[in-house]
RNA sequence: GGAGGGGUGGCCGAGCGGUCAAUGGCAGCAGACUGUAAAUCUGCCGGGUUCGCCCUACGUUGGUUCAAAUCCAACCCCCUCCA
């Protein structure tokens, strides 16, 4: 469908929209007034990971097309764990530890939203300011009597532990009325009447517009973005090294840049689309002109979202004087007292995890000293040496 | 509850007393070709190594044996069929 509102109509033509429970409705709460929404996160690590920034991306947007986003924080559901499509238990973490992450995660929004007080400024808050306060008796008398345990026991999330015949306990049998009255608290507190989320969370926040109609006779909504795969059906974001962090401290600019940088190029424009700010026409100019050029620009734009504009230039020059040969200021460093073989300069920038790993890489040629393709395991490379492992990977010994 | 089948390296999946660090496929890494892409071809792909070897690994724990991923016992977990 076509909608009237600059927020749906930018969410679908940028590709964000999977499913939403009343398209037609919530496209005339946005085109009338300030729509206040939220995407829940968790706070199981430090950082997000590229999976959480289609999420992210659309809180954006939702901003600045004039609404409200809210940033909910699990601090409360983290104690609980969402057992949706897992076949193991996760961890539980203490509440130092929730605390630092919520912390850590805050910077990141930061870079993409505008907090404040204002009528469209975003605000962020945590679960755990209400959960935790619950009361048995009266959350059992005043929600509890709307959730079906037949129906619940009917979602996908469920059946497939109790097909497995794998314990699912209480405590996470709960997390879907939790999030579902998450939902309903910031209905009551904030007037929210969107959550958005990934496919998979559709009956989660089914649950919720479901619990505020019937707890208090109120509309809401739910919007859901689809997976995001890689065009040869990857799932996106998993590199060898691991998750594609968005803080820095968990993944170097640089790197992250890169990985923008490798996007393969049947998935560039859409990418472009749903991870950059640039104008559809001009995402049209750049992937229909040179794809390869299109990447660069990509790779940059989505860290100067990210990390900050600096970082990505600084990201966008190392690589352009890496691959022409030379070094970058923004290249990983290793440092080393005086000499050390090639062995050690591998493994101590990251580019082996093993000695022996290291010895492969030099007997199949992929390690370089300064440019030079080294056959001898025990050659030396000396501090400010530029080192490499393949074609991308490059790094440099610093002195100390 | 009864009867079968199975748990092997990141994943899938062979092996079923020594020649097994374990065929093959996927993923990954490197080389060639390119565009820091894809596809294709080639090599590598548990750890250490003085390159002789050594260590750790085939669900868990014991046992048989000169020798076990392979045989036996117990236990744990998964799957299928019957009730």
């Amino acid at each position: 469908m076509t909608y009237a509102s600059s927020f749906l109509s930018t969410l679908d033509a940028r590709g964000f929209i999977h499913q939403i429970t009343d398209p037609a409705a919530l496209d005339a709460a946005a085109a009338d007034g300030v729509v206040t929404a939220y995407v829940g996160y968790d706070c199981t690590a430090p950082s997000l990971h590229i999976g959480n920034l289609v999420s992210i991306m659309m809180l954006r947007h939702l901003q600045q097309t004039g609404h409200k986003p809210i940033v909910l924080m699990g601090g409360g559901t983290t104690k609980v764990g969402d057992p949706s499509f897992r076949s193991d238990d996760r961890p539980l973490l203490d509440d130092e530890r929730i605390e630092a992450n919520k912390a850590s995660i805050r910077r990141i929004f930061e870079r993409f939203l505008t907090f404040g007080d204002g009528p469209s400024d975003a605000i962020m808050v945590d679960n755990d300011a209400w959960l935790s306060k619950l009361e048995y008796i009266p959350f059992l008398r005043n929600i509890g009597r709307h959730f079906s345990v037949n129906r619940m026991l009917s979602f996908d999330s469920v059946k497939l532990r109790m097909d497995r015949d794998q314990s699912l306990s209480f405590l996470e049998f709960n997390y879907m009325i939790m999030q579902a009255y998450d939902y309903l608290e910031l209905n009551r507190r904030f007037g929210c009447v969107l959550q958005m989320g990934g496919s998979d969370q559709w009956g989660n926040i089914v649950n919720g517009t479901d619990l505020i109609r019937r707890a208090d006779a109120r509309d809401a909504f739910g919007l859901t973005t689809p997976l995001i795969t890689r065009a040869d059906g990857a799932k996106m974001g998993k590199t060898a090294a691991g998750a594609v962090w968005l803080h820095e401290d968990s993944l170097p600019g640089f790197d992250y840049w890169q990985f923008w940088r490798n996007t393969h190029d049947a998935d560039v424009a859409r990418f472009m689309r749903l991870f950059t700010d640039l104008p559809l026409g001009e995402i049209e100019t750049l992937t229909s002109a040179d794809i390869n050029h299109a990447k660069a620009v990509l790779a940059t734009e989505a860290t100067a979202l990210c990390r900050g504009r600096e970082a990505a230039d600084a990201a966008a020059a190392t690589a352009a004087a890496t691959f022409a040969g030379g070094a970058g200021d923004d290249l990983p460093s290793f440092a080393v007292v005086g000499p050390v073989t090639i062995l050690d300069a591998l493994v101590g920038l990251g580019f082996a995890a093993s000695k022996g790993e290291a010895r492969r890489l030099v007997a199949g040629g992929g390690a370089r000293i300064d440019g030079e393709a080294i056959a001898d395991e025990a050659a030396m490379a000396r501090p400010g040496a530029r080192i490499s492992a393949g074609k991308k990977r490059h790094g440099v010994l610093v002195s100390g």
